[in-house]
DNA sequence: GCCGTTTTCGGCCCGACTGTTTTCAGTCG
């Protein structure tokens, strides 16, 4: 059965070989917006298509709506197996090389054969390149150093590893004397679970002096572009960063622009030109007059399109800028807003740091409670507890409690829902715990109808207030076990459980657009880091970018809640 | 190919950079 990502993937494909063929564009981009449609459709495109509902995502119509239709039935798209008859896949595969358009990549097929990465670098290498139409030794060039770039920048990289890095960069351009402000854009702003690349912006009067301080920063492996205005650097860590350099009065539709998202972009300017204004990343202006509106700020943007001002994190065009227009956006949850973290261990199972130091640590971010949540007997990999260390470790807790101010720490456990849905200890151990999370660590290949009994039992357990990194998923290592997110969500609601998102920065599970659906449905969500060290601690910030993005408010998370109120929201 | 408080036809975000262009095509974000 074809996943919402595989359909997505295919229109992705079709747009592309349209315009290696030389189709309208806006049809290409048709395509294109109908992929980022399916792929982000919080429904399943094969019930959609059952049901004769697909036209309800935007940018699907009655045609695209067929063709999908077909595809999910059959596995096979007449139109798709057409268009590749025409062109080659592989030439799609050339594309990713950056500098390499439909065009170009086209050409070099046709002309030389090129039908791998491997072979374009050996044409590039051999200079068998230059000799084609509009090409020279210097697009080869560019094609040798695009592969590099390939290579080493394959992969994106998760946020948290690009967060720290960024916020140095922008620390030192700040403390640079011609930069006036200075701040990350792009999707690192939007705090995106991966990141692409990094983008920076500074405002200054004298950009020269900004570009090239910036490609002397002690973190810079290469620089692969110096301009006036602009500048990229490949780092040590092999992260490509760019930097943009506006005037300080363009500084905030600047940002606005280079935050985007793009689909976020699009919309807002579609918006602006029905208005009669335009927006662009020198300003906003009056189309009529031409006279500019305002830019130095992004949030003069946004008001003089009468729009709320929107974190960046809600800028994906998933609804945004009509709730800005009514007035409607949520007040998402912050960091502040958090008074505990949910999920922690510590050396009673496999965490590495003690009861006390876990408990320092919380206080100082300022805590008023830390839930130990260490493993329970079944998980023994993982250390998991006897009854004779949850009674030793409770003694221990009861001491640091007595002990320190200002930080209570709850006696949690994370229990492991077993093949069966069945969970670790008797009712009597069970209700000696605060908090009690549920969670799979086993048989993630089962079928989806056997995963779901186990969540379903799990939910319905009454001793299982919260469901933990409920899909699964390891960024770039595991893909989530075969959940069905609705029941899931469902049963949730119905069973008054809630649902974890997970902090730890390659899980981030459940994400963004679950979180959105399942507040939706009245169900809470907790925020924990999974911290099996103090350092690990400060991951909240990553699942609190998880919560904004799903549109949650503070209300929507039992960890805002003070201790009194948090104990009696859990099940 | 999609879509509608200008429109069921005729638009669709918009600007910059690169390279080879003698006035512009291709690519990118």
């Amino acid at each position: 059965m074809l996943s919402n990502r595989d359909v997505a993937q295919v229109l992705d494909d079709i747009g592309d070989m349209l315009e290696i063929v030389g189709e309208n564009l806006f049809r290409v981009r048709a395509h294109h917006r109908a992929a980022e449609s399916v792929r982000s459709a919080t429904e399943d495109v094969n019930v959609l298509a059952r049901e004769a509902r697909l036209t309800d995502l935007p940018a699907v119509g009655a045609s695209l709506a067929e063709r999908i239709t077909e595809l999910v039935d059959t596995g096979q798209m007449a139109y798709y197996n057409d268009l590749k008859e025409q062109v080659s896949p592989r030439v799609l595969e050339l594309m990713r090389v950056p500098g390499l358009g439909p065009k170009k990549a086209k050409l070099l097929y046709d002309e030389l054969g090129v039908t791998t990465i491997d072979e374009l670098l050996d044409a590039a290498r051999g200079q068998r390149i230059r000799v084609l139409p509009g090409m020279s030794a210097k697009t080869e060039e560019n094609i040798i150093s695009g592969i590099e770039l390939v290579r080493t920048g394959q992969e994106r990289m998760l946020l948290s590893e690009a967060y720290p890095l960024a916020t140095r960069l922008v620390e030192a351009l700040r403390a640079t004397a011609s930069v006036e402000r200075a701040d990350f854009a792009g999707s690192l702003r939007r705090m995106k679970e991966t990141i692409g690349d990094i983008d920076i912006l500074a405002a200054s009067v004298n950009p020269a002096a900004v570009t090239s301080k910036f490609t002397t920063d002690p973190s810079v492996a290469r620089v692969l572009a110096l301009g006036d205005t602009k500048a990229s650097i490949l780092t040590t860590t092999g992260l490509q960063v760019d930097l943009r350099v506006v005037a300080p009065a363009e500084y905030g539709s600047a940002l606005q622009y280079f935050t985007g998202s793009k689909e976020h972009n699009i919309r807002l300017r579609d918006l602006a030109k029905r208005r009669g204004l335009k927006i662009n990343e020198y300003g906003i202006f009056d189309v009529e007059t031409g006279r500019r509106i305002g830019g130095e700020t992004e949030a003069e943007i946004y008001a003089a399109m009468d729009l709320e001002y929107m974190a960046p994190e809600l800028r994906e065009d998933h609804g945004e800028i009509d709730a800005a227009a009514a007035r409607t956006l949520p007040a998402v949850v912050t960091l502040a807003d958090v008074r505990g973290d949910l999920q922690t261990h510590s050396t009673w199972s496999d965490g590495l740091n003690s009861v006390q130091e876990m408990a320092e640590t919380a206080r100082e971010l300022g805590y008023e409670y830390l839930a130990l949540t260490d493993h329970a007997e079944k998980l023994k990999i993982a250390g998991g507890m006897t009854s004779a260390d949850i009674t030793a470790r409770r003694r221990v807790i009861d001491e640091v409690n007595s002990k320190m101010s200002g930080i209570t720490v709850l006696n949690g456990v994370e229990l492991n829902i077993d093949g069966e849905g069945d969970i670790d200890y008797s009712p009597a151990i069970l209700r000696e715990f605060d908090v009690r999370l549920g969670a799979i660590h086993s048989g993630f290949g089962q079928p989806r109808e056997q995963i779901m009994r186990r969540l379903r039992r799990a939910m319905e357990n009454k001793y299982i207030q919260i469901i933990a990194h409920p899909t699964g998923r390891i960024i770039g290592k595991r893909n989530p076990y075969d959940v069905d997110i609705e029941a899931l969500l469902d049963g949730a609601a119905a069973t008054g459980t809630a649902l974890e998102l997970n902090a730890f920065p390659n899980r981030l599970d459940l994400k963004d657009d679950n979180a959105r659906e399942a507040k939706k449905r009245g169900v809470k969500m907790s925020l924990g880091t999974d911290a099996h060290m103090t350092t690990h601690l400060s991951y909240m910030m990553y699942g609190v970018a998880v919560a904004r993005r799903a549109w949650l408010e503070p209300q929507d998370i039992v960890n805002t809640y003070p201790l009194k109120k948090l104990l009696a929201a859990l099940k």
